[in-house]
DNA sequence: TGCATATAGTTCGACTTCGCACTATATAGT
DNA sequence: ACTATATAGTGCGAAGTCGAACTATATGCA
């Protein structure tokens, strides 16, 4: 708890009021992001579902259900129902896993892949709309600072 | 919506992916902060109502519930529901506006202030478990530069 | 082997979010 | 004043989220 060397004029009780603000500002920074993109994905394609298919592509196909729930840190019912929504939509299929009767395997399907790609090209006018009015050398140095934050998070819950 | 992202330093990859990786990252915090928040609040109580609280106390009573959606960043459908949650459990109140017959005015009650501090004090043991994992220093500066996001976010939307 | 316990996934239900369409009121242009 | 348009808020319905309870399978231990 070191004093803070800076103006001594106020005390705002530097701890908890910034830890409050800065989930706030995540909160709201999440909650217009995920309006921005959804607003652009095909009817019925959330954040959610694209987020999935994309892990696949790039991480591989053949996660556990389980897997996928934890690696996006929600709890599986909540996969349970994207990937539900996945597979009415021809985009994945899940097969049962050879190696253990309990699970799953999710993979994609051709379908899925192309789909993922088209999906992604709509989402380039916005992504480079952006890109010329962010600061990217500034979002680049907090990456790690906020991935340090998710990992105290999820170290810091119970389950 | 993450991936894991790995090592310090793996070939950044410039622009759009890491504004998508940044979006992942801000997500999943949203996620984890609100499972945090909520776990530890009343039952009823969603972090949506309790920020709403929040907001009514630092920024002063007697704001339009649209005034209060536009603060949030949320459509106005969304804070007529929480606006609605509050006053059926007697926190808020709400009132015809005088100076425009359409709109209305949201008052904190009694019963609203005193549920408000309790339900800070339910936090604190979370807040402080945390102000000791994370750096305050990083996240007091990281500060202006998610705000600063965030109103571009907001001005880049058309509605 | 037999049984207690743990784990993967789903179903169910309560709740939230939010777009669309609607009503009521306000304001601007003529 | 009159009409067109804009604005505040709500009702409704589709979709998403997620905790609790459930089924099926696996594993540990005696």
């Amino acid at each position: 708890m070191p004093d803070d060397p800076k103006k001594p004029d106020e005390r705002p009780a530097p701890g908890p009021p910034t830890i409050f603000a800065f989930f706030n500002e995540i909160g709201i920074l999440a909650q217009l992001s995920r309006a921005m993109f959804e607003e652009r994905l095909p009817d019925g394609i959330s954040v959610a579902h694209f987020s999935v298919l994309n892990h696949l592509i790039r991480v591989g196909d053949g996660p556990t259900p389980l897997k996928l729930a934890q690696a996006f840190q929600v709890p599986k019912t909540s996969m349970t129902n994207t990937l539900a929504g996945l597979e009415r939509r021809g985009l994945i299929e899940m097969h049962p896993n050879p190696r253990d009767g309990r699970s799953k395997q999710v993979w994609l399907t051709d379908d899925g892949r192309t789909f993922r790609d088209q999906a992604q090209l709509l989402l380039v006018p916005d992504i480079q709309a952006l890109s010329g009015q962010l600061d990217i050398d500034r979002i680049t140095e907090m990456l790690p600072d906020l991935s340090e934050i998710r990992k105290v998070l999820d170290a810091y819950r119970d389950q």
